[in-house]
DNA sequence: CAGTTTTAAGAGTATTTTGTCTGCAAAGTA
DNA sequence: TACTTTGCAGACAAAATACTCTTAAAACTG
């Protein structure tokens, strides 16, 4: 069972990365968190990008440059990080991908989904970047802990 | 938020279409539920080619020829569909992708993510094909009902 | 048997996602 | 200014997913 893609899942685990961090230093290397992750590199930066133009973040280059939140972290709620990612009809779509599916006419799965769907959705409009990052060991986010 | 893939989602609807024709004709034509539920008779086939495999359908080839339930809907769950086109570990796998992930070292959303997977889970393993098909509307399987 | 209908099987193509590489631009250091 | 460190940008490549096509094999029809 897919539900982020590759893009937010790293996404999501540098974010939590800077969570782990902040206070530490002004900007976090794309760099570092690439190898205490096991993440790409040059993949991470280009999804750190979308977040740096999606304004959730800001980068400076140069010697200890890097990336930092714009806001912090405790107003940065999952589903923002999801919606720059992922699209902005994350929580829209059909379980089934019928493009008709909604109350009108709904998808044989679509009482079953709506009650998952709005859980999930509700998680992720109540969960913060910072809330997450309480209770974060650093290993459990490296890719073999 | 994609959670299962085109190929589970085409099944599944033929599955359902076969279901409100159950007692109509022995066999259900592939080139007749690609046609209704528009989707390429080539791949369909091949989706139900992994079910007919499996043994949840049998087939007959020739002039009205197709497949059939080779147990009654009734029987069938929607895990069980699932399990044979996703593949076995669909509600193994952690939210954020990480291997290492379980009670022994929680990833950050494990708590949060656990209860919505046994509850995705819960309905799945006790959601046949047949209840499913009780409240279908024909049209709401099509394409652009 | 010859011809038609239908699924089976596998090769081939297209698209999307994921990942890599190269060069550039900005910022710091000497 | 020359050099190093870092993110930015876009082209490129690999892999996964989605789809297409061709040929075969089974079953029926006359």
């Amino acid at each position: 069972m897919k539900v982020l893609s590759k893009s937010s899942e790293y996404g999501l685990r540098a974010l939590l990365y800077m969570v782990t961090r902040s206070g530490e230093q002004e900007y976090v290397s794309i760099r570092e968190m690439s190898e205490e992750l096991e993440i790409s590199f040059h993949f991470l930066t280009k999804i750190l990008q979308n977040l740096t133009q999606a304004n959730m973040l800001v980068s400076y280059r140069g010697p200890s440059g890097g990336v930092a939140f714009n806001t912090p972290p405790e107003d940065i709620l999952l589903v923002d990080v999801v919606r720059i990612l992922e699209g902005d009809d994350f929580f829209d779509k059909c379980l089934l991908g019928l493009p008709g599916c909604g109350e009108r006419s709904p998808c044989p799965m679509h009482e079953f989904w709506k009650g998952i769907k709005a859980a999930l959705k509700q998680e992720f409009e109540t969960t913060s970047l910072a809330a997450m990052g309480k209770s974060i060991q650093l290993k459990s986010l490296r890719l073999v802990p």
